[in-house]
DNA sequence: CGGTGAGATGTTATAATATTGCATCTTAGT
DNA sequence: ACTAAGATGCAATATTATAACATCTCACCG
């Protein structure tokens, strides 16, 4: 993400804070941004080690507890097949998503795709399932790194 | 499972296994055996504890090499969400499947729906990604638990 | 037969991810 | 200021997964 919608994305997340009647303390804020920040998923660890600079002597909990707030608020996503976390590209409202993981150069796109998530929920009412969460990682080859493998 | 069903899965195994000049050796079947006669999936340690009465003294990459060669022949699948794993329902052809994860009961239903599989493809293409491992996981709650629920 | 080499297993150790439990601190609302 | 809810600090530990290397087994070939 680019500074200008990290900013955008930060402030978004404040509002919806304050909306919400919850806090968006410095930790959670930082989680927030380094994750926004970078271009690639980080592992919980990967967050640890970058909160050094901003925080004093972080723990475990301390991610994890930003981690499952901003979870929570659909602040940041989970990639559960790589145990790491992105930022929300569209915190705007609440969504479900589906993740493009590219296994060669390991970035991550986040696609908001209707008919798929239409199909999901067709396939869920047939067996009488009320889906909470649905999960959808593609894990794959991204355009840019299949174009570069086969030249 | 009922146990006509693990016992087919278990031929089919094996026949697929000789097929594809592989060994399906007492560790692999043994792994197998126990996914699909558990009603649940089971994590890798779960499942060595229950080794323990087939196998002497298993440890840690035993399971792990185990599901490894299993999940490699599409005879099991992994649960990314629950870091468990189950047996394969019809290991007859390739496939990618959906799960129907129980949030209440730990039920896993796995369901191959073309119209999710074609979303997923068209979501896929329309930005030149190429997939290899479709993760299709949707937590929520199964058709009978809503039932007793709402009762 | 006996050798031999690939693949399977044994074993120890350790890495990576995540949670529990309890003490203490902060802050919003009174 | 008081207080209660929520947030943080901190130590320990649980859970999931892999690395590295030695040894064994078995299908195949000479």
């Amino acid at each position: 993400m680019n500074s200008n919608k990290v900013a955008h994305v930060l402030k978004r997340a404040d509002a919806l804070c304050r909306e919400r009647g919850l806090r968006l303390t410095d930790q959670r804020k930082t989680v927030l941004q380094l994750l926004c920040v970078s271009d690639k998923p980080l592992s919980a660890y990967e967050l640890l080690d970058q909160m050094r600079g901003v925080v004093k002597n972080p723990m475990p909990p301390t991610v994890y507890r930003a981690l499952d707030f901003l979870l929570e608020q659909g602040l940041v996503h989970k990639l559960e097949s790589l145990h790491a976390y992105v930022g929300c590209t569209h915190p705007e409202h609440p969504h479900a998503s589906q993740f493009l993981i590219c296994d060669v150069c390991g970035e991550v796109a986040e696609v908001e795709d209707n008919s798929v998530a239409k199909s999901l929920k067709a396939a869920g009412k047939a067996l009488g399932f009320r889906t909470k969460r649905p999960i959808v990682e593609l894990l794959g080859t991204c355009a840019q790194c299949t174009a570069k493998r086969t030249q």
